[in-house]
DNA sequence: TAGGCCATCTGGTCCT
DNA sequence: AGGACCAGATGGCCTA
């Protein structure tokens, strides 16, 4: 016997059945990252379905007042709905939140378009989680690359250079191209069954690279999952970027810049 | 088959 | 009052 709420949704990965669609306050399925609802023929066969049409068909339906009904203006208190109403209402926040999340994920794939990390039919998508916690690196890694290049170019005024004809301007590289100098391991451990997609073989990882769980900057607790094998990442491949510096911990060492960085802990 | 990840529902809380 | 946000619960799909 399935829960209630579980009489709305039929097989959530590939096809979705929403009586809340019919509500007038939704706004459409704004989610990229899931599939698409839309009504599967098969659900309106199943026992799911019938079974939420034979609840709704028993229920009254004369004391449903337009003005309480749908997304009409309430005029009574929550304990006075009727219990069609009660559902209408539960329907209608269902949507919402529907579109919270939708709206969210949406949000989260347009994070992952611009991690650096290999995309493709053929690639297995981040999780929420490595997202964020990629997304956290990479911007960490880019702060510290932007000091070390203030740095640099300081050093290099500094000493009267012509380092007007030597270097390029600032803004002439995209953010993806700039050296991923400490993303790599984080890059591998997070990734790395993801990346098993990925056409690139294995390599072995430096010696030199600490735990995944430090260049994450989280403690191990937090993600037990994540870095439950600190070197699962070798049993994975790691797509290397056309005209971009590899992240990966064996084509660049780890500066001790960059590395203090990573001794922060993530706060909650 | 267990575990990871996810979408969805649901009730509570806070804010406008 | 209504909406946004959040966390817990639940079940489905996928992979090792």
């Amino acid at each position: 016997m399935p829960k209630p709420h579980m009489l709305f949704t039929h097989d959530n990965k590939n096809t979705h059945f929403s009586p809340e669609r019919d509500s007038c306050c939704d706004s459409g399925p704004s989610r990229s990252s899931s599939p698409e609802l839309a009504v599967d023929s098969r659900f309106f066969s199943n026992k799911m379905f019938q079974a939420y049409c034979a609840d709704r068909e028993t229920e009254p339906r004369s004391d449903r007042s337009p003005q309480s009904a749908g997304c009409g203006g309430k005029v009574r208190g929550r304990a006075d709905l009727s219990k069609d109403d009660l559902q209408d209402l539960r329907l209608k926040v269902n949507s919402r939140e529907r579109k919270r999340m939708h709206d969210l994920n949406q949000a989260m794939d347009g994070l992952r378009e611009v991690m650096p990390y290999a995309q493709g039919p053929s690639v297995r998508k981040l999780s929420k989680i490595s997202t964020l916690l990629l997304a956290r690196n990479y911007i960490l890694m880019l702060s510290s690359s932007l000091e070390e290049m203030k740095k640099l170019v300081g050093d290099v005024y500094g000493a009267g250079g012509s380092a007007r004809r030597v270097l390029p301007p600032a803004s002439s590289a995209p953010a993806s191209q700039l050296p991923l100098l400490s993303l790599g391991p984080a890059l591998h451990s997070l990734v790395g069954g993801a990346s098993q997609h990925a056409s690139v073989p294995t390599v072995a990882q430096a010696p030199r690279s600490p735990p995944a769980s430090g260049y994450l900057g989280f403690h191990a607790p937090a993600l037990p999952t994540l870095i439950k094998d600190p070197l699962q990442h070798l049993s994975g491949g790691y797509r290397h970027f056309p005209g971009m510096p590899c992240p990966c911990s064996l084509c660049q060492p780890l500066p001790a810049s960059t590395a203090s960085l990573h001794s922060l802990s993530m706060g909650k």
